[in-house]
DNA sequence: GGCTAATCGAGACGGTACGTCACGTCTTACT
DNA sequence: AGTAAGACGTGACGTACCGTCTCGATTAGCC
């Protein structure tokens, strides 16, 4: 699992000490071990700084929330876990892909940071604005879509947004409304999905 | 608007002063005030007792956490805006609840605070937990499923909790994952729903 | 131990409850009570009333503050211990006093009550004035000077005032500042005094 | 009047911004102002950091109570008012140094301070622990018995710490048991304290 | 024996200080 | 120049007690 590996920053402009990419990572590593450990709620910056051993000034350099961060740890790496084989059959691939939304949401760790993330952004607009930059599920569902209109499994005039959102849209809203343990069949709502398919 | 006007202790076994409906209202209504003017993450405990005229203590004598406040200044009322007028058709019945849910979350006053609570629900159990005692949500659509069942327009044997899934999930993903402004056609969602009858 | 049996209100104009002597007792003695297990500093009105068994406001209706009460359950008794009984001479007679007065202070309940009281009042002039209506100290040294000039061991014009400053002040600084334990002897004391006469 | 320029932490072992000395002196300067004006029992640690223009975790940081703040504030500098100049004659000096602890418990700040926080000691255990670290009387009397001594005023083989307490006592007494208007001669006292030597 | 009125215990009321915590900024010495 | 450390001013946290108030219940003297 080779993360946090890229420079964020290039090489300094002109002299200074260069920023030190051994700080980056351990706030990082920090924060993805914080949320796990603590939740998003207790996590703080001062927390944050003292498990990564990093000031506190070196934290606020480079990031100004802990919403930030967590974006930059957990969120945007999350998309592989989206992104599962594509299967041979249309039901198989839509079937597979829900599947992966459920443990993405329900299980994973970088769901857990996505969910909170997207709590925070109810009522903050700069997390709302962070979010926005990556669509995480509509990206992740969109090729799935596109695979089943190549195929001709959905008409070829389909409104993506809207079947994006009637596919990942259910699921969604039993985990996020708080029916985390009472999931819903991928396998049911994917045949229902595909079973007519949506009007242009 | 007659909000408020319930008595939520009764009177009290034996002795000492009585609770004050009029500090109980004082409190709802700035939470209410400054959930419009300040928002969700800026309200303080401290703000809401100073905003409603009233001590501190007085506050946490009767609610733990501004959530608790929330839930019982907006959430409950909020039910009212989720109940359409039942229509004559299945399909316009279906448009009018969208129509509703569509209104309650992008625009109502109450809407926004049942997302600031959604939000916090994310990463705070306890917020979790009081959110759970009403299915705001689900409540509102069971029976709008129930009349198609009813009506023969879905089969007897409908799943009613995913059919709920269904037909509320995609509306609610795309105003909560951040999408607020593109909103889906309540009309066509319901046409698709009532097309694609959820399997039993 | 007779305490607290004296009436301090008379029989009220007309009509009405009379005051509960059940109440007044159970307030002085909770204030004794507590002033040997919690301290004077930690004593509060509400400690007062609860341990009392007695509501709030009868103790605020009858006493202003926690020195007041105080002052009635404790001071004013204190009286009787630093009487003790005549001597034969005078050398006998000063030194049994000041014996009286050092168990007064270092190991009466009542002396602690006074000291806590004295100490209040050097930053709190309403404690102060209600000190200022017994002289406690004075008023018990004073017979014992009047003893002594009546049997010609102090000349006939001493200033009574200075003289007992004199008598009780030694025994006084030490206990109250600080060095309660390294006690000085009252017979040396005594007999400094004597060997000493007050100048008229 | 140059006070408060010692530093009391030396520099730290490694990194970390320094203690700051203005707060230091803020906070000090502030407890006595505040003592003067609205005395010691009003004075409250927020008070004393808004006064000071300080935030209230810095005043915690270096000190635990108002009583250590005065403490610091006040009363080590007050020994300088305790040393009058020696004079020429033991009964002059004696006088001297009467009238400096008469000015001292009476009229000077400093003196007030003492008293606030000797009442304070008589119920608060932390406070007399404090006040017991510096004799403030005790050291300044000796100097003086010490001094009687060597001109042959007092037999050499006195006790010194009692004679400190009758040489201070009555004073004390007079001040601290609340007759501080009607003060004692110090002329007549120390005149009686030197007639005849105590008893070794 | 009913009326009047002040008392009683209880406990909620609006305030305010407590001591702690995290915020985001700053000022050091060190590398 | 960037870093770890840690003090800085700010302000919310939840608790405790302040002194006042508002209850229903009680307890006397008076008609």
């Amino acid at each position: 699992m080779p993360r946090y590996t890229g420079r964020v920053t290039g090489t300094p402009a002109h002299g200074g000490r260069p920023r030190s990419e051994r700080a980056r990572v351990a706030v990082l590593h920090a924060v993805d071990d914080l949320l796990v450990e603590i939740g998003y709620a207790a996590m703080t910056m001062k927390g944050i700084a003292q498990r990564a051993g990093v000031g506190r000034q070196t934290v606020y350099r480079w990031w100004s929330t802990k919403a930030e961060i967590l974006f930059e740890a957990s969120v945007i790496d999350a998309a592989s876990e989206l992104a599962p084989d594509p299967q041979d059959t249309t039901a198989e691939d839509v079937t597979a892909y829900l599947e992966a939304v459920s443990r993405f949401l329900t299980g994973s760790a970088a769901g857990a940071a996505y969910r909170a993330l997207l709590g925070e952004a109810q009522h903050d607009p700069a997390v709302a604005g962070l979010l926005a930059t990556t669509d995480l599920l509509g990206d992740s569902a969109r090729p799935v879509i596109e695979r089943a209109i190549g195929r001709g499994d959905l008409p070829a005039q389909t409104d993506v947004d809207q079947a994006v959102a009637q596919l990942v849209g259910p699921l969604f809203f039993r985990v996020v409304s708080g029916y985390r343990d009472q999931a819903l069949s991928p396998r049911r709502l994917a045949a229902d999905f595909l079973r007519r398919p949506p009007m242009p």
